[in-house]
DNA sequence: TGACAGTATCAGTACATGCTGATGTCAGTC
DNA sequence: GACTGACATCAGCATGTACTGATACTGTCA
């Protein structure tokens, strides 16, 4: 049992931006022209958040002619979900055995 | 399909010490002296997170005596795990066949 | 080769937020 | 009722970081 979750991969997908180019992404693969057209936001920013996504190893890049495709790696997305849950097992066991330290 | 993770939880839990006493809360109902203790971090801190985690409905309150429990939601949590899950499942089905938006 | 489009990098700014000391409040104990 | 311990609230400070404009790099096409 693990029961740690990754907290500066939960720090990179805590920003709105970043999940929102992780939820487009987790449907099709774009490239960051795409991105700009659907989340609005400038290039300039979209790059830096995607940079984080690259360096935090959430996202792979493809290289295509003068374009860039990103693509989420699901691993990376599932580990998260495994270990969102075990803890909430965890939790729900100590609630149901009514877990409780007592006060000094 | 939600499809959508909570950006607003995600980013109540991406702090590393809201992150730990979530992790300890799971294993064990404590108050914030047992938190004090297990943590190191000063009181008033830790009261200020703990605040973040009751506003944000990811912990309940039980008054004792002079002393306040502090009990984590497991359904938070595996709501949690669920949507990522699900993300998760989405990217793989587009990586699988490949899904990517053509350049124009 | 020059022009342009897609993308990345850099420096600066503004805002959010985590930490702290001081203080207030409430419950239990003498 | 005075005291102590558990906990919450407040104001101030400091750091991190999201956003921006300017600019550089790279590949494509005329």
């Amino acid at each position: 049992m693990l029961m740690s979750v990754d907290t500066d991969l939960l720090r990179v997908l805590a920003d709105p931006l970043r999940l929102r180019i992780v939820a487009l992404l987790a449907r099709e693969t774009l490239c960051t022209t795409h991105l700009v057209a659907e989340t609005g936001a400038r290039q300039t920013n979209l790059s830096n958040h995607l940079k984080v996504l690259r360096d935090a190893g959430v996202v792979d890049t493809e290289p295509c002619g003068r374009f860039t495709y990103y693509r989420l790696k699901p691993d990376v997305i599932a580990a998260l979900a495994g270990q969102f849950a075990e803890l909430a097992e965890t939790a729900r066991a100590t609630a149901a055995a009514d877990r409780k330290r007592a006060c000094s």
